[in-house]
DNA sequence: CCCCGATAAATTGTCAACAATCCGGTTAGC
DNA sequence: GCTAACCGGATTGTTGACAATTTATCGGGG
């Protein structure tokens, strides 16, 4: 998740800073931005700061509007829903390209992962569960080799990873996601490229259709 | 094309204008963009310009290095492949969502879009064509209504335009492509979800199997 | 009691000056 | 003749001050 080592007391330094209080809801949506107020909290320059907000901006975490400021953008249910939708449509891509440059190495990895993520579940461990399915998809992503998707990717999660903790907690959710999981290993393993996309596109389509169902259920729920 | 129709003098004004000078190729890949040069030429501040290259940086468009400023990014070979081949993942489900959503004025645009097409074709003026193309390809997108993915698509496509001309200009290419795109529309209007996306794969991946021509034979050829 | 305009505070937008860094050629030393 | 330290120009990085704009506050009139 980490994206740029750059000294934290710099631009891009700031810009990564703000992106994981923002990913980790440190900075909750619609919150007000103000310059001096974060440059004097990190202990930076305004100008730091305000490159630093453009930047996001372009990234989608933040908007602005002229002299009024800066604030952290709220995703809405469609839009969470559509984030989702493109990640699956993107990661399926990655998943057969994964499968057709897979090595002997990669296998292995692979197989150390799928390990982990077993025992994670056995030892009802969801947080180690979660961390080993991101281990897992950046493998994924690393094999593939595709830079462009990669970067996409990353961006996208970004503004999942508040969402994925109300699917994750699912009654069941973690042996059915463990399934689908080796499912993709196995395939990207034979290096059978249709079974790892359908493979991948089953996981994220399930994961899309709980997501859909935890919004429905808050829309009503009402909280 | 056109992304932000802010004051051509401000951050984000500037930010447009140099975007759209790298995606047309008067500024060429790996020309240094020196801060205070580009201030001059365009009338603006400094700091414009360094938050415009900032966003551009975050953007792909610009590569930045500390204290040795920023030059436009040169898309390698293998990148253009893959950012054409995650265009095609993410188009394919646009329009997918697209045949899902259309409507009867859609269809009627869709159809005048195809009319326009086939006369280009028709009289030769392949630059017709190509804003045909860019229409017909835009409003696919407004019709799915997944904003993230027109986003994406916007900021990939702003890589590809400088070699998609090789492409069109393979003799053949405007019929073969005509037919393909008519393919799409007739899918689209049908309604058919399957078919609208089986065709914008056919398309594109016809696409990128000329684009890798294009670029074998630069290589080899020399130039 | 509510609405409206004037004033003040807070915040962003703009700018220019200065410091730090890098890159070229140049010169001193061996 | 060659290497290495070194200087000067060019460019980016950093900072603070000031202008412009929005938002909140307050007082007066309807």
């Amino acid at each position: 998740m980490a994206r740029r080592s750059a000294r934290p007391d710099t631009a891009s330094g700031i810009t990564a800073r703000l992106r994981d209080a923002i990913t980790r809801g440190r900075l909750t949506p619609n919150e007000r931005l103000v310059e001096a107020d974060l440059a004097g909290r990190y202990g930076v320059n305004r100008a730091h700061v305000r490159t630093a907000l453009a930047m996001l901006d372009q990234e989608g975490l933040v908007v602005r509007e002229r002299n009024r400021g800066a604030r952290v953008r709220a995703i809405s249910d469609a839009e969470a829903l559509e984030i989702a939708e493109t990640r699956l449509a993107i990661e399926a891509m990655v998943a057969r390209q994964a499968a057709a440059r897979v090595t002997a190495a990669d296998r292995k990895t692979l197989r150390t992962i799928e390990a982990d993520m077993c025992a994670a579940v056995a030892g009802e461990d969801y947080s180690r569960f979660s961390r080993c399915n991101a281990t897992l998809h950046g493998e994924i992503r690393r094999i593939a080799g595709n830079s462009t998707a990669a970067r996409i990717l990353d961006t996208l999660k970004s503004h999942l990873v508040r969402l994925q903790y109300r699917v994750i907690l699912l009654p069941g959710r973690p042996q059915t996601s463990l399934a689908e999981h080796r499912a993709i290993i196995g395939a990207l393993c034979k290096g059978d490229a249709d079974a790892a996309e359908a493979a991948m596109r089953r996981h994220l389509t399930s994961f899309t259709r709980l997501l859909k169902h935890a919004i429905a259920a808050a829309a009503h729920g009402g909280f």
